[in-house]
DNA sequence: AGCGCTACAGTGTTACGTTAAAGGTCTC
DNA sequence: GAGACCTTTAACGTAACACTGTAGCGCT
């Protein structure tokens, strides 16, 4: 069982944008632009929402989502207040998607890191607990890393969907129990 | 002519910043 | 005790580097 705590998405409109007129002109609670400390555009439609960021490019990401539907609730609410502002003609197709699914799980008992490194292979594993206390697992088999804890719980990042992260959790717990 | 050095142009790489979670370590 | 930092990941464009290649110059 993984519970999703951020999704990260991005899309493009397909026209160039002045990122400093449309912060000032977009009709929500927060924007920034700095461009002395970063050049995109900081968006957000709720003041503790997700953020949104916007490049001159016209290609934007969203970030801080805690799910696909909130991520998409988002998408649509952004894509609408930038359709309402005069001189900017939405594309219909943003080919707006899910890049990044970062979600926890746990395994439900302690684990010895030091003998879990060694049993999932040195070569898909790190595990150096003076730089950090996880480790950090890369499954062959999945495009999604798991960094776990000692005490059984884990971070599952980098999967392109829910099912990928759901899957290479399920594959570490049965990796888990087949070396106990 | 051939070699070595410097200067510059062009390309490639990396860091930045944002978001979330986890647990250990450190500073205040 | 609270908070910051460490690690991982993706997207993105820009800036700052590092590195390579070329041109020009002076010396032998």
């Amino acid at each position: 069982m993984v519970t999703i705590t951020n999704v990260v998405g991005s899309g493009t409109l397909g026209l160039e944008l002045d990122v400093e007129q449309l912060g000032a002109d977009l009709d929500v609670p927060y924007t920034e632009h700095d461009p002395e400390n970063y050049h995109g555009l900081y968006v957000r439609l709720e003041e503790d929402g997700p953020l949104i960021i916007v490049y001159r490019s016209g290609k934007y990401i969203i970030t801080g989502s805690s799910s696909l539907d909130e991520l998409e609730e988002s998408n649509d609410v952004f894509l609408n207040k930038l359709s309402a502002l005069n001189g900017i003609d939405i594309p219909e197709e943003t080919g707006f998607s899910v890049q990044n699914v970062v979600s926890t799980a746990e395994l439900g008992m302690d684990v010895n890191l030091n003998a879990l490194s060694i049993g999932l292979g040195l070569e898909s594993t790190e595990y150096e607990p003076e730089q950090f206390p996880g480790l950090v697992y890369r499954p062959e088999e999945y495009t999604a890393v798991i960094l776990l804890f000692a005490n059984g719980k884990a971070v599952i990042t980098g999967a392109p969907t829910v099912d990928v992260a759901t899957d290479a959790f399920d594959h570490l717990q049965s990796r888990v129990n087949s070396l106990l």
